[in-house]
DNA sequence: TGTACATCAGTGAACGCGCGTTCACTGATGTAC
DNA sequence: TGTACATCAGTGAACGCGCGTTCACTGATGTAC
């Protein structure tokens, strides 16, 4: 889904033919074990997996330019050949988080009984952000500013919600904007608690985060 | 609970004498609204108070022990007389923070009624947020780190907890976990969509929280 | 098929900034006598 | 009531660091002829 293969032959073994032709000058030769093509050839999405690599390794708020464009192997100048900085990245980022989770809740949405499409569709929004905490973070919080400068990012976040609102609306007409609202508050707020580590310590203990999140949602939509 | 008020007089008066007595030497008075004594008498109380001003003003991301001196009328380094780092400030922010949580839904738990109750705890633990944003983000987010190594903050969290789920035990003796959870991830929830400014370009028009918070809760709990 | 050249997409050095934290210091305070 | 002194709680300079971003540059690519 996310790196169109071109049809352009990589640029890889350009830059060995010209190792091999330059072969004589040994000394320049660098002991890197991945020859780097000076032209990276898909350097823009890269970057975008690099960043989702960063943030699940270090979280929303350790992301750096300079780390991923160290992920990706360029240096850190490079990545403004294609962002105009890292905000521009970072909401990138979050738009297609906001896609794959739009993604997500569409499939489980052809599931035919309503009542098992709001169970389903409240499940995956929680499996999205206990599998990427970070990006969730992102999607939501205040680490990436000024969300509504980027159109991009707002369509997939409302394509996202008109998930949750249509399966609302097909299992009660009448009340589909708050039943949506109330599955949306109810897996948010579960999602966020999942994976701030909240109910950790507490007394009541979790042991199926999935069991869990279908015992709540049956009780707060009334299923 | 924290700074035992000793039985001192304040440097306040103290330093305006010294003042008074250095009347002649005008030069050296500086244009300060605050004369501000060398000795401040309650910088940790105060640095508190800057830390929730900055958290106020600057968002929850935005916060720096530099800053939060500033507000406090000190050098940047004085903090540490009182604190060893600025996590340990944040912490004791965000054990308060807890702790007047806390004390809003212990206040509200004395409703009679258990139904109204949970309502009412629903509605406070929302507003605790609106009103409080950065904080709330301070409370569970990953800004503080290691949360786990300061008791009191955990002892703070779990007394608020505890308000909920004594409200949902009084209602529903016999699923009050779980009610309490749904409860809470309602409410938690709801208040994150909103403090995020998530319902602000949504084809459902949120005009009025309060009531909102409200009547979402009374369908998730089943009132 | 070759060649000249404009353009693209990298590099690495550098800039300025603000941060948390440390340190030697000094003024203010409280206490023993 | 004074005085000497230990201790406390400030100050401001400094350190080292990593950050986003800029810049002049250069290697690679694609195209016109």
């Amino acid at each position: 889904m996310e790196v169109k293969k071109t049809p352009i032959k990589k640029a890889k073994p350009a830059v060995q033919s010209t190792v091999k032709s330059a072969a004589k000058a040994t000394a320049k030769r660098v002991p890197k074990i991945a020859p780097k093509p000076y032209h990276h050839g898909n350097l823009r999405e890269s970057l975008l997996a690099a960043a989702d690599a960063v943030l699940a390794e270090r979280g929303a708020q350790g992301i750096t330019l300079r780390d991923v464009a160290k992920a990706a192997g360029v240096s850190h100048a490079a990545p403004y050949h294609h962002f105009a900085s890292l905000n521009e990245l970072l909401a990138v980022v979050a738009e297609r988080a906001f896609t794959t989770l739009g993604d997500a809740l569409e499939q489980v949405s052809a599931e035919p009984d309503t009542g098992e499409r709001l169970l389903k569709i409240n499940g995956t929004y929680v499996a999205c952000a206990r599998a990427q905490p970070a990006q969730f973070r992102l999607m939501f919080g205040p680490l990436l500013t000024h969300k509504a400068e980027h159109p991009a990012l707002k369509a997939a976040a409302e394509r996202a919600f008109g998930c949750v609102l249509a399966a609302a609306c097909a299992h009660d007409p009448k009340n589909g904007p708050v039943l949506a609202l109330t599955g949306w508050s109810l897996a948010h707020g579960l999602s966020n608690l999942l994976i701030d580590g909240a109910l950790e310590d507490l007394p009541v203990k979790v042991e199926n985060p999935e069991a869990l999140a279908r015992q709540l949602a049956l009780r707060a939509l009334g299923l």
